[in-house]
DNA sequence: TCTGGGGTCCTAGGACCC
DNA sequence: TCTGGGGTCCTAGGACCC
């Protein structure tokens, strides 16, 4: 399966990765090893894939008690199992993963343990030993936890990035999550980055330090940026695109009953440097401070807008643009607000006219001026499948 | 010649995650 | 010719305050 716009390849079914298909490698550069296997292809698809999560995640929460499922991405969550008897955390694990498979047909591996980090560590063995663990995997005994560790390569720990793992490996000698979990806590302070070290090595060490996350916490920054499906070289297009992306990026900020405060803006080029041809991205921003913090989608193009005419420089080629919001506040329009004018108000009413619009009806029926009408500059994405479950023009059909 | 201590807030940048 | 998108947390350092 491939990134936005056809570019890199995300993930791997355990055939392709048999074959020797790279991860996050560029798709152009595979596709030689593609065509030779005939191997299926699929460019990203959000409403499918989030219509599936979801479906998961719902699952999931059916069978927990409130507050004990933590979505954590579009295809993991933490559940904190503390109120289940140890005795019966395998069986409960089975059901889930057996209940998930039976609702939405999504196959699922579960590991269980004592910490965020350590449960991490047993559900990628459950999932690479499939045959041995039937997808779950409980650490439970002192036993079972150093063998899970000692398999585990030290790039594989959660927290551990390839910077880290390269320095753990090279620099200490480290290659598996055992010889980690056995350094000091000191040690870890000192060396991975401080307080985020100590916790990793607390968490190895069976001492919870990651908290469940509520899900009603808002975030506190909003992006919205691609990659151009042809190079872009004009100022017009730039504009429609950044426009585009600040109305994708009020809706969010809509969704979440926030304003913004700041507004920044940014452009990525190809410069041709010395060496023609080769890919050298330079990165541009502008920011802008509003003074009232904001969720109308005209206004904040309306600064937004000036930022990128500020950027704009005749002559490289455009390769990206994106939008990011900061300084989230809680909207104050949402309840009218006396101290901005009436307009403000009624605009609010406006924009929750058009989210629900645009919502039930399909993605951006309804749209500003300056996101352009053409947009041929819009990401491709070639080979992707039917949105079988969110549109009824594209469901699955039975010969 | 000498030049405090303690605190807050902000931004930039680096690391990480999927 | 072609290399994703959207986040989080932490630290350092500067500006500013009394």
């Amino acid at each position: 399966m491939l990134s936005n716009n056809d570019g890199c390849i995300v993930s791997r079914t355990d055939e392709a990765k048999a074959i020797g298909v790279g991860m996050a490698a560029p798709f152009y550069q595979n596709k030689d090893i593609i065509e030779q296997h005939d191997i299926a292809v699929f460019s990203s698809n959000y409403h499918l894939y989030g219509d599936m999560s979801w479906r998961v995640m719902e699952t999931l929460r059916m069978l927990m008690p409130p507050g004990a499922v933590e979505v954590y991405s579009v295809d993991e969550a933490f559940l904190d199992m503390s109120h289940i008897p140890a005795a019966q955390l395998q069986q409960k694990a089975l059901e889930i993963k057996n209940t998930v498979e039976m609702w939405t047909g999504i196959k699922v591996s579960i590991g269980v343990a004592p910490t965020k980090v350590l449960s991490k560590v047993a559900n990628r063995l459950a999932k690479k030993h499939k045959e041995a663990t039937n997808c779950v995997l409980l650490l439970d005994t002192p036993n079972k936890l150093k063998k899970a560790l000692e398999q585990t390569p030290i790039g594989d720990v959660w927290g551990v990035g390839s910077r880290y793992a390269y320095k753990l490996l090279n620099h200490h000698g480290i290659s598996n999550a055992w010889q980690l979990q056995q350094m000091p806590e000191a040690w870890a302070k000192q060396h991975l980055g401080g307080v985020v070290g100590l916790r990793l090595i607390k968490e190895l060490n069976g001492e919870p330090c990651i908290e469940m996350k509520d899900p009603l916490e808002k975030k506190k920054m909003i992006a919205t940026t691609r990659m151009f499906g042809i190079p872009v070289f004009d100022l017009q297009p730039l504009k429609e695109a950044v426009a585009t992306y600040t109305a994708r990026a009020a809706e969010k900020l809509r969704r979440q009953y926030s304003a913004a405060s700041y507004i920044d803006v940014f452009v990525v080029t190809n410069e041709r440097k010395e060496q023609a041809y080769t890919y050298n991205p330079q990165s541009n921003h502008r920011y802008v401070s509003l003074p009232n913090p904001t969720s109308i989608t005209g206004e904040l193009i309306k600064y937004a807008v000036p930022l990128v005419e500020q950027l704009y420089r005749k002559g490289p080629k455009y390769l990206k643009a994106g939008v990011m919001l900061g300084g989230i506040v809680p909207d104050s329009s949402l309840q009218g607000n006396l101290f901005v004018p009436p307009q403000s108000n009624k605009q609010r009413l406006l924009m929750s006219a058009i989210d629900n619009i645009n919502f039930s009806m399909r993605d951006d029926v309804l749209k500003y001026a300056t996101s352009g009408t053409t947009r041929n500059w819009k990401m491709r994405q070639e080979m992707r499948s039917k949105r079988y479950t969110t549109r009824w023009d594209e469901l699955y059909e039975i010969g």
